[in-house]
DNA sequence: ATCTTATTTTATAATCATTCTAAATTTAGA
DNA sequence: TCTAAATTTAGAATGATTATAAAATAAGAT
């Protein structure tokens, strides 16, 4: 759980300026537990600064995973790409119904890291840990509809 | 490791013909460790079939994926979805810097399903375990890099 | 074999998230 | 306040993926 000043700063040692833009950019991300996409960010940020551009929000976003503060959730369900200010490891869970992601603690990935150097050499920069599935709620409902069918 | 039976018999069951495109995917799919995307199957099936199309290489992965018997990798360096026909639990593992994406077992992932079911109540439909880094050749490279900087 | 019908493939157009570009705006520092 | 660099903006461009409708193919009956 990271908290703003953690985006923040990250961007002003970049040497970048902090922008209103870019500091309510960092706020949604840090205080939504949605994991936005740029367009969510994009129109929640809207009533707020009349003349945002997509180009703005994309921009920060990158320059936030370039500096390795924020993760990248790709194919969650969706086509649409997901953001995390959530660096910790721990596993993401989409539901392929509903299309959430909510985030599991999990034992076993924070022994990952190790685990991987250890096999294989590599450096490691980033991770992406993404299970889907069907969340309660949307297995109730897929009960519900095929209980419907066989009447 | 799985193999083309795997793929073409779900086909089968899903009550889909067997074409020689759909065939030709499978085996390529199987036999590549490359993580190919959706372009280069279709590149690499073109001089075979003259007329093929993108589109039925994109429907033919999306079937296959439908059946949970391939895996989508997103965002793995390039911006390309990546296709994995090994839907053991495992890691992939992508290097930022010459965009390969190796396999490793792991004792953790195999235990992470388990786990995530306990803690979440979800039901489980797939994973993508993807880490980032920097294979130990590119290390090496890296590393002469800078030392040519240096001097 | 041929016909009939459903499935599949193909070619092409359409979509849409993301990136690029150039102009307008804002900021920091002199 | 002035100047130069950074940033934002609007809109066009890109490109992977999806949708569509026509042509090709295959299975089953006659």
């Amino acid at each position: 759980m990271s908290n703003i000043t953690t985006l923040t700063s990250a961007l002003q040692q970049a040497g970048m300026r902090l922008t209103p833009q870019r500091t309510s950019i960092c706020e949604l991300l840090v205080e939504s537990d949605e994991h936005p996409t740029a367009a969510m960010i994009y129109e929640t940020l809207k009533p707020r600064f009349a003349s945002l551009s997509l180009a703005t929000v994309y921009n920060t976003l990158d320059t936030l995973v370039g500096l390795g503060v924020v993760n990248v959730l790709g194919h969650a369900g969706d086509d649409k790409v997901h953001y995390d200010a959530d660096t910790e490891p721990h596993v993401n869970l989409a539901c392929l119904s509903c299309s959430k992601i909510v985030d599991i603690p999990s034992e076993h990935v924070t022994h990952l890291d190790a685990e991987i150097t250890a096999a294989s050499g590599y450096k490691l920069l980033g991770a992406r840990v993404l299970y889907y599935g069907l969340c309660p709620a949307c297995q109730k409902k897929q009960a519900r509809q095929a209980a419907m069918k066989r009447n």
